[in-house]
DNA sequence: TTATTATTGATAACTAATATCAATTTCATA
DNA sequence: TATGAAATTGATATTAGTTATCAATAATAA
């Protein structure tokens, strides 16, 4: 099995016990969904109308609520996060390693989204926030300009 | 002349360069709105709202548009920056010394929001942007948990 | 002073997100 | 497998923050 197989499985597995905890239903809907979601959106950040509008086609009973609802859901299970980047929508994205967490920089040019990961960073605000008696839960942190082919055709 | 009111002085200084450079007007309502800002909320980040409802009681004929619109120069002019700590409203913030970026700590419990700076993670931005070829034009840093007098109270 | 142009305030319009609700589906229990 | 309580759904209404519109007004350059 690819390694990206196996992830999916162990968010299906992890959304399946969220649902069961929470006594919540497993339904058609939220299959495809997932699967839509975790099919053709990794590693990238999708606003709830794209991700509605890419469903329509092929499932189009499916509404635009539910895809709403759904994603708030994966979010609070665990397996996708939610962005804004400024634009004023939001932005899920499918959790590909919960240990390491990564973080964005956005070409205000082109809009495209680059992903970065840093441990010095990391370790960085683990002390700040135990030097200011914070407990940590989560973080964000995003850089803003240009990437380097908006840069060249300046 | 005390710091802050030096700093007001060139951040008027500045805003007024920002004016005329744009060949923008001055007005009655501008100037209200610069001396409410930076009158009463350095250091601490306005929603549009709460500014609007502050003003109105002293200066009842300045409209609602009229403030959304001016913070927005304010920010175009740099003299504050805009942030969204995920509620949903955006806040203002007068800037204090543009050299020294700092970040925010908010706590998810009471809202309460920290400030903070640091070399190392300035200094980390600057090596990571490099390494990518990437133009740092901005950037945002926030850590959420809850602070340490919402911790205790658990 | 005059002419041009920007600004203002009231309000309408817009957009993303959330709430409502009757009909439907799921699922634990019998 | 039948039943009934409870969750979910999709269509649509509502909300909230923000932006656009526009006639009246104010600022400024000539």
């Amino acid at each position: 099995m690819t390694p990206v197989a196996q992830m999916k499985m162990d968010r299906r597995k992890t959304f399946n016990e969220f649902i069961s905890r929470k006594r919540l239903k497993s339904t058609k809907q939220r299959d495809v969904i997932f699967e839509e979601f975790f099919g053709n959106y990794m590693g990238r950040h999708v606003t709830v109308e794209e991700l509605y509008e890419d469903i329509k086609r092929k499932y189009p009973y499916i509404g635009f609520a539910t895809v709403y609802r759904t994603l708030k859901l994966f979010r609070e299970s665990g397996i996708a996060s939610e962005r804004n980047f400024g634009d004023g929508k939001a932005r899920y994205e499918p959790i590909r390693d919960e240990r390491e967490h990564h973080h964005h920089m956005i070409c205000t040019e082109c809009g495209k989204i680059y992903e970065f990961a840093n441990n010095q960073v990391e370790s960085c605000l683990n002390q700040i926030a135990k030097l200011n008696e914070f407990k940590l839960e989560n973080h964000k942190l995003e850089i803003y300009g240009l990437c380097s082919s908006c840069r060249e055709s300046r």
